[in-house]
RNA sequence: GGCCCCGUCGUCUAGCGGUCUAGGACACCGGCCUUUCACGCCGGUAACACGGGUUCGAGUCCCGUCGGGGUCACCA
């Protein structure tokens, strides 16, 4: 038999970082094992464009190169694959069940059922619908429509026995099925919910595994009822812990975006992702741009290996010592055997130590690649770039190093790209390097003389040539290096400042070194 | 509250009865390196929720307690 799983988002118009690892694991299972791996749309509900709040789904998928063996765009021999295109098959198995009698047309309104919930919890027992409005015949339909009710139909759920689930991950899960409600599947309008959709599709399209998070655990026994009444074979359940909050064990969700901010390590992730966002002059709401959503990474610059590396860990591990893996390994290694049970939390921390391993071990043209857009989205590199771009940027990551952990940090270095003039200096820096200390700026005049009569810049040669004015002057070396650095770069920070200089070629360096002076007079 | 799930360092985890004086990773704390900031290197702190069993022997099996979480819709 072969495999086929899928991932079920509804179009709610972005995609949820725990939503990805799903898709993940559904994708590593399915295609470890040759199988196929389908993407369907759980849109019963959508009233809104689904078009518009599905697009930033389908893209977070390609980013993150999860590719669908069938589904939207894509198509398959199992479509449509949006739910609210597939109405008459559900129609189809609500007669099936209807006929069946593992379902009923039942016509209490709203505030009878309300009604009966309260009197369940004032008296203190579970709610269990009394079935008081249910249509036996069709003449109890008829007169119950003629008082002007509306009827939906419900699942006759039985009221005694165990329903046995034997999960993949969690094996053994044991419900009374008097715990269950007689669910609607089927509203007053004719349109079907979710539950019965999810099972129609299932099987329609032939779905092997279903894994998901576990907060579907609870409504697996009403689909494995209905599965069982429709006589569908039953495929296997996998539920996987869902992903918890940073430094909690709640569920991670959006709206709680408040409370994750007060979280120091999630705040400082955001934080540098917006400081990204401003450069680039994105306009960003926290709304639609946070580390929970999978377009924040994107945007930022992270690298979609290294955010599945870091996802396919949490839940989920091969032994007690590899953390890396490639995409073939993932797919290689992967299973739901390993699974953990147990929820765990987003921990922004590793996930930046994960970006940031990956980032250096890129080669070093990719890395290129990764950063130049960036630097043209900020409007330091012209669009096609010039051709001296890339050895010239080569340079700068190789200096650079691990100063660049995600390919936004390359604008930290916006000092090599902009014109002499327009060089920004950090005013405090300038105080305490350059006014305040005695001599600083004589210093600073002698040592461009060296720099515009030596006769290599390579930064070898300028490291032996500073150590000799070093010694010749009585100084430290860092009397001039850090004036050097903020004259030559604006800022008290960076990285080797031989490396700086040579980057920058002597005429940059000894204009750059004159405004600073000039600046500081 | 009912039902269900879960419980090893701060976090992600290894551990499937003896090899555990509990291993790895991130974070943290020292030290070294050093022109700043990083990196790197060396070292360190840190966990089996608790209580009963079972067993020669329990982090590992069973029960209970406690704690955390999920779910209880004409949402998905």
């Amino acid at each position: 038999m072969t495999v086929r799983t899928r991932f079920a988002p509804s179009p709610t118009g972005y995609l949820h970082i725990g939503g990805v690892r799903t898709a993940l694991f559904n994708w590593l299972f399915a295609k470890g094992q040759g199988g196929q791996f389908i993407l369907r749309i759980d849109d019963t509900d959508a009233q809104r464009n689904v078009e518009e709040a599905l697009a930033p789904i389908l893209h977070g998928l390609k980013w993150v190169g999860l590719d669908w063996d069938e589904g939207p765009e894509v198509g398959g021999p199992f479509g449509p694959y949006y739910q609210s295109q597939r109405l008459e098959k559900y129609h189809a198995a609500v007669r099936q069940l209807l006929e069946a009698g593992a379902a009923y047309r039942d016509y209490a309104t709203t505030e009878e059922l309300q009604a009966e919930r309260d009197a369940a919890q004032q008296a203190g027992r579970p709610f269990v619908y009394s079935r008081r409005w249910r249509a036996e015949t069709d003449a109890d339909a008829r007169r119950l429509e003629a008082e002007g009710r509306q009827g939906v139909v419900r699942l006759l759920i039985p009221r005694e026995g165990q329903f046995v689930l034997n999960d993949l991950i969690r094996g053994e899960v044991r419900i009374d099925w008097a715990s269950e409600q007689d669910h609607v599947i089927q509203r007053a309008d004719g349109t079907c919910l979710y539950h019965l959709a999810t099972v129609v599709d299932d099987h329609d399209m032939q779905i092997s595994h279903v894994i998901r998070a576990e907060e579907h655990l609870s409504n697996t026994a009403r689909q494995v009822f209905m599965f069982e009444r429709l006589g569908y074979p039953l495929p296997q359940f996998a539920h996987l812990p869902y992903v918890a909050e940073p430094g909690s064990k709640t569920k991670l969700s959006k709206r709680k975006l408040d409370k994750y901010l007060k979280n120091r390590d999630f705040a400082q992730l955001m934080e540098h992702g917006q400081s990204i966002a401003r450069r680039l002059g994105l306009a960003v709401s926290a709304e639609t741009f946070n580390p929970v959503i999978v377009d924040f990474y994107e945007q930022v610059g992270y690298l979609p290996d290294a955010l599945l590396n870091y996802l396919l860990l949490l839940g989920w591990s091969l032994d007690d010592k590899t953390e890396e893996f490639s995409r073939d390994e993932m797919l290689k290694h992967f299973s739901l055997e390993r699974v953990n049970k147990a929820p765990a939390s987003f921990d922004c921390e590793k996930l930046v130590a994960f970006q940031s391993r990956a980032m250096q071990k890129l080669p070093s043209k990719q890395r290129v690649a990764k950063v130049v857009p960036f630097l043209q989205r900020a409007k330091l590199v012209t669009d096609p770039p010039p051709c001296d771009t890339a050895p010239y940027v080569t340079q700068i990551l190789d200096a650079a190093r691990d100063r660049v952990k995600v390919a936004g940090d390359i604008l930290d270095f916006d000092d090599f790209f902009v014109a002499n003039e327009d060089l920004k200096f950090d005013e405090a820096t300038l105080e305490k390097r350059l006014r305040k200390p005695a001599g600083a700026r004589d210093l600073l005049v002698k040592y461009r003389e060296s720099l515009a009569q030596t006769e290599s810049f390579s930064a070898a040669d300028l490291e032996k040539m500073t150590h000799a004015f070093v010694e010749s002057n009585g100084i430290k070396i860092g009397d001039i290096v850090h004036a050097a650095r903020v004259a030559i770069t604006g800022k008290a920070v960076g990285f080797g400042l031989f490396d700086t200089l040579a980057i920058l070629g002597r005429d940059r360096c000894l204009a750059r070194i004159q405004r600073a002076l000039e600046i500081t007079a």
